[in-house]
RNA sequence: GGGGGAAUGUCCCGAGCGGCAAAGGGGGCGGACUGUAAAUCCGCUGGCAUAGCCUUCGCAGGUUCGAGUCCUGCUUCCCCCA
């Protein structure tokens, strides 16, 4: 079914029409069978995550907001871990395999990521309530010519050769292993798996995971003769084209440890206008007329938009005291009064002070160059600040008269701003 | 087993007649403009005691005044034949 097809499509289970209408539906395999089905009863999905990090980070956000869409219209969500697939590595959206995990580093992902779930899904025993399943169960007691016999027949090379993920590699010169090219069928055994175990029908899934999907759909078409649905949200991208989810410091993880609710706040903050109304509506619980009149705001106005997205997605996963405190911070520090009691200090000796302490060392010892000459560099180009005064000569000393009377100047490079104290203490 | 290609600035892609600190992108960083946005423009994106010196082109040798560039061997990867 094409994506005109889903735009046109008149849903009548409030499953698909929330689905629908806040755009979280790239494909499905059966729109109007799957809306059916979403009608007449409790439908089980069940999305996949590959245990390759401690954490999950944003990419996964709108599958998992998905599940609690599902929960929200009287649905069963079903998260997958991925303890076994993970030994095997997917192939997809990579150029290469990575190195392999081990039993170890896979288990401390897995509890690291269930974490989150928490936060989004409701865990009960009622007919809706989720509960995570890890397909190690049933994929690591397979062995291998019973794994041939049983699911091996039902693939043709041919077909598998013809997979996105399989002939981007081939066609890239890339290695693709017969362990990854096997990822596909593990997949699809999955999707058997949980729909004979718990009747689950449908499984969702990034667009990249199309091919995966239908695999799965298509064995259980063959071996048990059942109907099932496969369903994927676009790829998220900016308005501006770049792909999701990257910050300056990399990725944007769901766990706190690794990104602080403030970060992540700031990353909402941050979103490009044009993408402000869809981010609502996949992202927060918002009601639909709500976010029509947030996205409706112009020119700066608009930064009003980004903080309610900000507050309610931060809430989503580190709770409303996590969301106001950021909010909080991010007023102190952009409202230009920023209290340099929370920047963080750098400590410099007073006999190297003494000695003359020039603004290239200034910036080194600050972190904003790893080198003399990086950092002679960075202040040619205007890059470094004193006080808020723009430096621009490398060999120039500080003047003790710019110090502070507890010892202390703040300097700051771009985004970055710290505080450096002279002295111990 | 035979034949043919490839490996480049440690972020990635990628050009490179024997004089090369090595073209060009992307990404990143800084600056200007702004609304903590986007777009655009500019600069930087080996190191140092900076008119100079030192270290870089898969690894190890060799030829040469001089090698990323030529030769030999090795490693890894691709392609074709068997």
């Amino acid at each position: 079914m094409s994506e005109t097809d889903i735009a046109a499509f008149k849903p009548k289970s409030d499953f698909i029409r929330v689905m629908q209408e806040r755009g979280y539906i790239h494909q499905c395999s059966d729109l109007e069978a799957l809306d059916k089905a979403a009608g007449e009863g409790v439908i089980t999905a069940y999305v996949g995550y590959d245990a390759t990090a401690s954490s999950l980070h944003i990419g996964s956000l709108i599958s998992i907001m998905m599940m609690r869409r599902m929960q929200q219209t009287g649905h069963r969500p079903l998260p997958l871990m991925g303890g076994g697939t993970t030994k095997v590595g997917d192939p997809s959206d990579k150029d290469s395999q990575r190195p392999l995990l081990t039993n170890e580093q896979i288990a401390t992902n897995i509890a690291g990521i269930k974490t989150v779930f928490d936060r989004f899904l409701r865990f009960d025993d009622s007919a809706t309530g989720a509960f995570i399943e890890d397909n190690a169960r049933w994929l690591d007691k397979l062995g291998y010519v019973d794994f041939l016999r049983e699911y091996g027949v039902h693939f043709t090379i041919n077909r598998m050769l013809t997979f996105d993920s399989v002939k981007r590699r081939l066609e890239r010169e890339q290695p693709l292993t017969f362990l990854e090219f096997n990822y596909m069928l593990m997949q699809a055994t999955d999707f058997l798996e949980l729909n004979r175990l718990y009747g689950a029908s449908l499984q969702m899934g990034g667009s990249d995971q199309w091919g995966n999907i239908i695999n799965g759909v298509e064995l259980i078409r063959r071996m048990d003769g059942k109907q099932a649905f496969a369903l994927t949200t676009p790829l998220l991208t900016t308005a501006s084209g770049a792909k999701m989810g990257k910050t300056v410091s990399g990725a944007v993880w769901l766990n706190a440890d690794l990104m602080s609710p403030y970060d992540y706040w700031q990353f909402w903050r941050n979103t490009e206008d044009a993408d402000v109304g869809r981010f609502l509506k996949l992202f927060t619980d918002l009601p639909l007329d709500e976010i029509a009149r947030l996205e409706a705001l112009q020119g700066a106005d608009i930064n009003e938009a980004k903080k309610v997205l900000a507050d309610e997605a931060t809430a989503l996963l580190h709770g409303d005291d996590a969301a106001r405190a950021a909010r909080a911070t991010s007023e102190q520090a952009f409202a230009g009064n920023a209290l340099e009691a929370d920047l963080p200090t750098v400590h410099v000796l007073d006999f190297v002070f003494g000695g003359g302490f020039s603004n290239t060392q200034v910036a080194i010892a600050a972190g904003f160059a790893p080198s003399n000459t990086a950092a002679r560099k960075l202040i040619g180009n205007g890059g470094l600040r004193i006080n808020g005064e723009k430096q621009d000569d490398p060999e120039k000393l500080v003047d003790p008269a710019q110090l502070s009377a507890d010892k202390t100047f703040v300097v700051s490079s771009g985004k970055k701003k710290l505080i450096i104290k002279v002295g111990r203490d």
